[in-house]
DNA sequence: ATAAATTATTAGGCAAACCTAATAATTTAT
DNA sequence: ATAAATTATTAGGTTTGCCTAATAATTTAT
């Protein structure tokens, strides 16, 4: 597709990691996504942020509002997709193929979500068998940009006595993903809440017949299907 | 080991770049690598080139002496040897594992061997079997940067009557590498001189049983073993 | 040996992507 | 409704890596 392989080589790395993180924090906000929210996502300065956002709009990715923040474009949110199924497969291929752990490959996925080549992407997915989720269970856009919207269930939803299957995090960060490992836990795991704690919600689970303890905390960051 | 992670942080991509076209302009000179010919290979201009060249003395990549010239110091050198490994690396893994053409890879290669991550590099070795030789023939240094040195002949070497098999090429430009693919002429291939021309040194060769006629352009940018 | 030609370096600018400090607009509290 | 607090924008720098034009050193030709 002709549009795809234009859009696949404009934009810089900075700008691609622009849009990747307004797609993100507009998951979870309704209207235009802050100056603030973006520069503290991105751990660079509100400054920097709105001289970055004028360039965006200028390229027509964003639409800007001085002080009132901004939203993806349909094109701007097909970039964003476009990084983020990269991403997504690369750290499918590292955890898959090359043995890494899932808590090691985000900061490897960061650098490679940023290699243009149309062919290296379709390419890559048919090699992993096009794979539809990552391997800390979020979905992996297709190459139109189409996601499979699977609601998420908060763990910390459930009721004793109910069973589930963990089906993704929210939290992706290495320390999270090093505790799940420690409990056992991992994706497709099957979870029994044996009780849960009045005072401060700590949740008793049963997993692989062993009994855990989880924070409410935890239990939040914890996805899944019931 | 310590340093090699270290190394792996350090550099840019353009200092990387500027690295291993030292390293390349080397291996067919003796003495310093000039400007010119750097600012030829990078396609930059000879000020940017001596800008560069300054930082790379200053952080001992490079001796330089002025107007006389680069040569790279020893650690310049392994990091050289390490962008080629991941170079190299990545274009037989597009070939041998996502169905590239041996044409299509150098340019993806560009990017993907700046990626940082020794354990990807390590991993993606063992994943592909440790390979000696990219799909150009050209050897993969291993992780030390050690590079099995085969010495290489020049087709327009060889006499009536030679067999020979084809290990490499000196020209890896997609368009010389598609001139051999029409020609069945590949990596391994086996060749037998039938003849040559007096005037002009166009070499008659079988190739699977068939005849081609090849220009002494083409043949000094064959290699052989013989 | 000197002049001409070639090659390299320096000087001065520019664009991208950051930054800090100063100012402006909006939101929240009184 | 006004003042205070918060958030966003603008103004003015910095660094990296590139450029052109001017100058300097080296090499080649006479
Ligand atoms: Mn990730
Ligand atoms: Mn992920
Ligand atoms: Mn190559
Ligand atoms: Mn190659």
């Amino acid at each position: 597709m002709y549009l795809y392989a234009l859009l696949n080589y404009m934009f810089s790395q900075s700008e691609e990691n622009y849009l990747k993180a307004i797609f993100h924090l507009q998951q979870n906000a309704n209207g235009g996504i802050s100056t603030s929210s973006i520069s503290e996502k991105l751990t660079t300065k509100a400054a920097s942020v709105t001289e970055m956002i004028k360039k965006l709009a200028e390229k027509n990715l964003v639409d800007y509002q001085k002080y009132y923040g901004v939203q993806l474009t349909e094109t701007g949110r097909k970039h964003a997709l476009l990084i983020i199924r990269k991403h997504r497969l690369w750290e499918f291929f590292l955890v898959k193929r090359l043995n890494f752990n899932w808590d090691e490959v985000h900061d490897v996925a960061e650098q490679l979500e940023h290699i243009k080549s149309p062919k290296l992407v379709e390419e890559l997915d048919i090699f992993l068998g096009r794979p539809e989720y990552d391997p800390h269970g979020d979905p992996i856009p297709d190459a139109n940009g189409n996601l499979p919207k699977a609601p998420k269930k908060r763990l910390s939803g459930l009721k004793k006595g109910d069973h589930a299957i963990c089906k993704g995090f929210n939290d992706n960060s290495s320390s999270f993903l090093q505790f799940l490992d420690k409990q056992n836990i991992g994706l497709n795991t099957k979870i029994e809440v044996i009780g849960i704690e009045s005072f401060d919600e700590t949740m008793t689970i049963l997993v692989n017949s062993n009994t855990i303890l989880l924070s409410k905390t935890a239990t939040d960051n914890i996805y899944v299907e019931h």
